[in-house]
DNA sequence: ATTCAAACTGCAAGCGCTTCCAGTATGCCG
DNA sequence: CGGCATACTGGAAGCGCTTGCAGTTTGAAT
């Protein structure tokens, strides 16, 4: 390993001055960055990150804490983060928060005050008062991705205004008898996403003067099974006149969409569907969406991160989205025999 | 922030002692550990990651260069090492490794050298010679998944022979004409695997006696949408009386039933379809397919990681596999009118 | 009781950088 | 041409820990 001495030396000046001309802080002649430069790249010079990180303070690093990687909207967020860093020259040290209470309370604990990281990005998880106030006294900038946590600096995007969107596009196009595919408290594992997308469809509904009717409404755990098999209960409910549903996630909604195809729901003839976030299958699936774009949630992140919040606290920054029409939905046909057996 | 010496000042011993107390090198007397770890506990103390980096030389992190974390079983291995990793205290560096080749250069020449990590851990990255002579020279254990490569530790499943287990399956059910979703050598980012599973595809037909007719073997890229695509060019062929298909990984296996439910081709009646990899919607689907246990493959490479592979080099082992017999396969129906169109 | 090894402890020397500080050189102003 | 600000540079002091070394104590073996 080449040290910093040997590049000061090849390029006969001091440790001090390599160093300065390497990281760009203090004054270095033009002359002396030139020869410094080079001794570096020629000596393959790359510095050691914990001694610097030990003399400065700062580490280059970003921590991630994410919940679950098999989610496509979190493993996109983490792509997207991941790219911004890297380019800035970054690392990220990934915390993957899994329903392991222990080793959940460790990172917390133990993991985060190593003072590897210069900064947390936490993707989507829901704190407690404890680990909030852990985050807090790490003394490090924290941006919370999926809040809005009063405590915390977030950014978010309306969840409410995202699924009343949906909903709406459903509604506009015609559509009375509406399902609801979703969560309630039970699965608010990430700042109330489930009950605030909820509650945007039920006020969706109110705004056209329409009560939500709960035998419509399925609760499920965001994936395309937990989709699919609520989107059967629905399907196959006698009577209910259903004519399209909304899905809190795209892939609860792809789940819907198969379940129509096993059980021989047209859609968008008989059933309109339409999820929320952007699935990339959603093309595929023709699937009609809310985008969120998680990838470009997490460049924005990152670049937030990287200029350090230095506003204060409380920064709630709001982020786009937008509906994305495919094929999945249309007006329904008032016509048509109930496709529900 | 709590440093040793406060710890050691506090169970009034030296900060050298406070350190093996806590480190567990060296001896230290059972009373002196004692209230060293009290202090410490009571204190909040946590090691400072730098320091310690820099003083011992160890950093207690492993890097993860992973190529997509969108893909399925890229994630789920992620999420097997990060787990092992997080269990034993480590860190994890996450290099994420997309087609920007000037940030994947940038990760070999810079990112690695920056000494943050104790070893590397590559998933499925097919590597050039540079890569891999950058690898070695950091002088850090190496572990490459998905391998082998020769000069470098690996572990692999057996890609041929998983493939061909897969396409003995419907041979024995009694499959003739078979139609194989795979790659070939463009498809080659990681070690070779589309063309070792093509491989073992041709070489099961071949123990039947069977020559692998080319216009039944599609390429495609891994993805969902890439084997619906392929699929549908497998049905689409008038007259080929194809049966069975065996995909190259279960993401493109699902886009071959999804084909399949779109052109009315009935599965397992008509078409039998496996596929390779374990996906977690395979029980959705009801796919038949050759689990290789993604998250397992972490565990282990996170642990062997650990053992610091003392085994001087080339240390190649075979990863477990089994066959999952779903609903997607059947005898084929030799009665039955061709499905094709 | 004597000897010796092993257990324990603290001192101090780093690990490889960054940055404060003080000193020298340079340029510009009046 | 003196004076002062500014650019540049190197010395040296850490950053907070680990660990070699040497000294002290203890326990067991003779």
């Amino acid at each position: 390993m080449v040290s910093l001495d040997e590049v000061a030396h090849a390029a006969g000046v001091s440790a001090a001055t390599a160093s300065r001309a390497l990281s760009g802080r203090g004054h270095v002649s033009a002359a002396a960055r030139q020869r410094v430069t080079e001794a570096a790249e020629r000596l393959g010079y790359v510095v050691s990150s914990a001694a610097s990180t030990l003399a400065s303070g700062r580490s280059r690093s970003i921590g991630v804490m994410i919940p679950d990687l098999h989610r496509w909207f979190f493993n996109s967020v983490l792509s997207g983060i991941s790219d911004t860093l890297t380019r800035s020259g970054y690392d990220l040290t990934l915390y993957n928060v899994t329903r392991d209470v222990q080793l959940r309370r460790e990172i917390f604990r133990a993991f985060l005050h190593r003072r590897r990281v210069d900064g947390v990005i936490v993707v989507a998880l829901e704190l407690d008062d404890w680990e909030t106030k852990q985050l807090q006294e790490l003394g490090l900038p924290v941006i919370v991705l999926g809040g809005p946590l009063h405590e915390l600096p977030s950014m978010a995007i309306d969840d409410q205004a995202v699924t009343q969107l949906a909903a709406d596009h459903l509604l506009a196009l015609g559509h009375r008898k509406i399902g609801y595919i979703g969560g309630d408290q039970a699965f608010d594992a990430d700042y109330h996403v489930p009950s605030r997308r909820r509650q945007g469809f039920i006020s969706a509904l109110h705004r056209y003067g329409i009560e939500a009717d709960e035998s419509l409404v399925q609760s499920a755990d965001f994936t395309i099974e937990g989709g699919y098999a609520a989107a059967k209960q629905l399907y196959g409910a006698p009577g209910n006149h259903m004519t399209g549903i909304v899905a809190a996630s795209d892939e609860m909604a792809i789940g819907a969409l198969l379940a129509a195809r096993d059980l021989g729901v047209s859609v968008p003839q008989q059933m309109s569907v339409i999820g929320i976030d952007g699935h990339e299958l959603g093309h595929l699936f023709q699937l009609t969406t809310v985008d969120q774009q998680p990838v470009s949630q997490g460049h924005t992140a990152a670049e937030h991160m990287l200029r350090r919040v230095e506003s204060d606290d409380k920064v709630t920054i709001d982020l786009p989205y937008s509906l994305v029409v495919r094929g999945s939905t249309a007006v329904p046909a008032h016509d048509a025999p109930n496709p529900c057996v």
